[in-house]
DNA sequence: GGATTTTATGAGATATATGTCAATTAATCC
DNA sequence: GGATTAATTGACATATATCTCATAAAATCC
């Protein structure tokens, strides 16, 4: 019941069965941020839902399921805050560097969602081309604007977002500090063509202080239908 | 009994119990790489070694044990056999672009080993700092020789790092060709400082084709004392 | 407040993993 | 080739995980 059962804050207004599921979630989210995905067991997970083993199945079919449901939801939640984040930031230097620091900002601010997110990003493919989405137009936004002198394909994008994970994970664990954003985001905009200069100026900039963790909560609508 | 148990050719010379050890390694190796680490028993490495459950215990404590084992032979190997591949090579640019390329050869061309190392190196902290022990050294002779513009700390190498891993990872999967340890190095020759123009060309340029795939095989010296 | 539907429970059947050990087999020594 | 030592075996005790299902409890309806 802390701050960050947010699964089960955002089903608050709904039925019970959406409350039950929702606290299966954010006990999923805790488990496999702590014991990680392959080692977490549904035992677990109900034992921190404090609800009984039977009752998971009720709502997910195994821990794969439940472990998808919870990653769909948490990069749809980050892409939906970096894209509210971003509005008005037009300049293709400006809104690279914006979304490296505001990403790590947000996924190092509930670690718990941050650690599921990194696990979960190497995971599952298509969740990870869903949250980058935004990166590609961007790049090529670039390109276009002619302040980044590289080839935009699939190798340069996974290479950009090894460098954003890895900083995610030493931030995670207290390797690296609040600058981490900024410090890899200026690897990155070098990486790209952007001059040493530009791309620490940049990258170092003051970055409005837009918190917007908390998920959007759904209106309850009609009586929940089955499941 | 493929050309890949390099592991029971070291030990081919050795006394029994270092036969069946090395095929236990092996096979760990093997069922890491299909299986990831977590997820593999001891059961599937003693079947893959074609062994009974009860012999792993007489050479290793748990499924830890082995791994460890495992992974610090296999980094040590992969180090050795860096070290011969750049002998010569004084320029900084050219080194750390070699580095770069001659491990992804190395570690894809013999993909279960390139796997098992892989994950290794995300688990083991040490094993990592090992593997990385020689890049620090190059990166520092780069400022020294003033063709890096950056500074050289735990953060920068493990973004670098980051960027070779993922590069080794869409390697191994099949996403990325030859080309993938040229292309990496050239982005991170960018992201050190060196101009887009030397980067291309110092990363792309042709490497001798030295192949040193089989390790050391250690010489018979006395009876296997007990273990 | 009694009937009906929804939700939750936990014992149990099934499966698979770990680690031990007395017994067996293979290798070595003289 | 018989004795001694080294190496291997696989059944077994223990533990933990998965998933099902008859039953119980709670919520909802009228």
């Amino acid at each position: 019941m802390t701050n960050l059962d947010l699964f089960t804050r955002e089903a608050r207004n709904l039925g019970k069965s959406a409350r039950t599921k929702a606290r299966l979630m954010d006990a999923a989210v805790s488990v496999f941020a702590r014991d990680g995905f392959e080692a977490a067991s549904v035992n677990e997970i109900t034992r921190a839902a404090e609800v009984a083993n039977g009752t998971f199945y009720v709502y997910f079919k195994d821990k794969d399921e439940i472990a998808t449901a919870v990653a769909y939801r948490i990069a749809n939640d980050v892409v939906q805050q970096l894209d509210a984040a971003m509005v008005g930031v037009s300049d293709a230097v400006e809104r690279v560097s914006c979304a490296t620091r505001r990403f790590l900002d947000l996924a190092s601010s509930t670690p718990q969602w941050g650690q599921a997110l990194f696990r979960a990003v190497w995971i599952y493919n298509d969740l990870r081309d869903s949250v980058v989405s935004y990166l590609r137009a961007d790049l090529e936004r670039g390109v276009a604007q002619g302040v980044f002198s590289v080839e935009i394909d699939d190798f340069l994008i996974s290479t950009f977002s090894a460098m954003t994970l890895s900083a995610l994970f030493r931030r995670l664990n207290g390797d690296a500090g609040p600058d981490a954003g900024s410090r890899v985001a200026e690897l990155q905009l070098r990486m790209l063509g952007v001059s040493p200069d530009l791309a620490k100026q940049v990258a170092f900039q003051d970055l409005e202080p837009i918190t917007l963790i908390m998920p959007v909560i759904p209106r309850e609508t009609e009586r929940s239908k089955k499941n």
